[in-house]
DNA sequence: CCATGATCATTA
DNA sequence: TAATGATCATGG
């Protein structure tokens, strides 16, 4: 599995595969999930996987805080589809059929210029465990709901990334007015996913 | 310092 | 060409 790729450092991978890391001084935001899905053999793999056995690869930089790794970023989970999600129950939606099915790999960031990269962990399949076991379940759903509500009342325009607990909405457009939204999972949830929040 | 909002590269 | 997901940048 994944786990032994743990420790390693994925910066020299990237150049032993050819993946683009920077151009023109611009990252390739997708830099790290291409090296691990290459590491496991799988080759470029970016497809949303909707109905499929397939899982899918999520990669996040975390920072060292004191003795703890902490996520520096959230995690884009996947996109909102306004009436897919309103007409659509949690128990149902993309959103929690993605969360039972996604690998997220958390490596260390050092600098922008990602002069070094270690894995540091790995989350795997027993995300859902751990959803189905605490209250974790409750409050991702809560959050679900609170989009499903405001979208009903505000409109799919007013949703914000203030919204949510472990979940938030987010904007996430191509780049140039055109601005779609999507589920992001929030630093707190994303540590205990990867099972930083217990030693 | 942290969070939200916005952007960019890559693929289908 | 548009969609998708990760990362950057500004504001609070």
């Amino acid at each position: 599995m994944l786990q032994k790729y743990i420790g390693q450092d994925l910066r020299p991978l990237a150049d032993k595969f050819k993946i683009t890391v920077f151009k023109k001084g611009k990252p390739n935001k997708g830099w790290a999930g291409h090296v691990l899905e290459t590491c496991l053999g799988l080759g470029i793999n970016s497809i949303q996987a909707p109905n499929g056995e397939s899982w899918e690869l999520k990669s996040t930089p975390l920072r060292k805080k004191g003795e703890d790794y902490i996520p520096k970023e959230t995690i884009a989970i996947t996109m909102i589809g306004p009436e897919n999600v309103v007409n659509t129950p949690f128990e149902k939606s993309h959103l929690w059929y993605k969360l039972r099915s996604i690998i997220i790999c958390g490596r260390l960031f050092i600098d922008k210029q990602e002069s070094s990269s270690i894995l540091i962990s790995v989350g795997t399949f027993d995300i859902a465990e751990k959803l189905e076991e605490g209250s974790l379940y409750n409050q991702v759903k809560a959050d679900y709901e609170l989009v499903q509500k405001s979208i009903k009342e505000s409109g799919f325009e007013s949703l914000t990334g203030k919204m949510g607990v472990l979940i938030q909405p987010r904007t996430k457009g191509v780049g140039h007015g055109s601005t779609s939204r999507a589920f992001y999972a929030r630093k707190e949830f994303v540590k205990i996913i990867l099972g930083l929040d217990k030693k």
